[in-house]
DNA sequence: AGCACA
């Protein structure tokens, strides 16, 4: 009789899976401790992208916190498609466990109007509470919304998604003919193999991902066919590991 | 195993 009705719609009947209520930021463990905070942190962000906006991953090298890591969307559906479908997931060899976040992340505190500094936190009486809580609200309620005006203002949620047809404009002059091998271009050099497949895995026939040390922002990726290769390509053309490098996917010359 | 906000 308790059933708690979802606001985002969606989200299938019998959910199994956690006891903590949805949350925009999911919570990670069963990470691979070996992986440096750095690139874990890219590659989770090149991972759970195609979910919606991420707004921050935070991760920590601390014993109390190896392993785990928080990703931050902009919407609770975002998150839930995301424990749903990454659950599990093979990550640098270990599969991944999401559960949603038990609090609210401090960037969302931030841009709702609910944040409270930590170091105040402790036990203090203010009395001059009233006041500040009412401007606060006062803010709230007008719809100023600082984080998202300053930092995200005026990037567009559907960025992440990779544009079906308009890829056409970043298509070079002249297209190599089908090949089972993708040309990838225009990566940050930041990017790893493992990135890469991860990215290039969700999509059927994948084989390998063959990147070249000495030429960074390039790399090869290899599927059993032609069709394979080219839903792949589709789907994955424009795709932006970082918002200034939006891939270019072509076939590969033979 | 482990739920933070460098």
């Amino acid at each position: 009789m308790s059933e708690v009705v979802n606001a985002s719609g969606g989200g299938g009947g019998g959910g199994g899976g956690g006891e903590v209520p949805q949350n925009m930021t999911i919570y990670i463990n069963n990470l691979n401790e070996k992986i440096k905070i750095e690139e874990l942190k890219k590659s989770l962000r090149a991972v759970f992208s195609q979910f919606g906006k991420i707004l921050e991953v935070l991760a920590f090298k601390t014993l109390k916190h190896k392993g785990q890591a928080w990703v931050v969307f902009e919407d609770t559906t975002s998150a839930s498609n995301a424990l749903r479908q990454m659950q599990g997931f093979p990550f640098y060899d270990k599969p991944m466990r999401i559960q949603y976040a038990k609090t609210k992340s401090d960037v969302i505190a931030k841009a709702d109007g609910t944040f409270v500094p930590r170091e105040r936190r402790k036990r203090h009486d203010d009395k001059g509470k009233k006041r500040k809580d009412q401007h606060d609200a006062n803010l709230a309620g007008m719809g100023i919304n600082p984080a998202y005006a300053g930092a995200y203002g005026a990037t567009p949620a559907l960025s992440q998604i990779p544009y079906p047809g308009g890829a056409k404009s970043m298509v070079p002059e002249a297209p190599a003919p089908p090949n089972n091998i993708l040309f990838i271009q225009n990566l940050p050099n930041e990017t790893t193999p493992m990135m890469l497949q991860m990215l290039f895995l969700q999509y059927s026939g994948f084989k390998e991902v063959r990147m070249v040390e000495t030429k960074p922002g390039i790399a090869f990726v290899e599927y059993g066919d032609e069709m394979q290769s080219t839903v792949a390509m589709q789907a994955l053309q424009g795709f932006k590991i970082t918002p200034q490098n939006p891939m270019l996917i072509t076939y590969a010359k033979k």
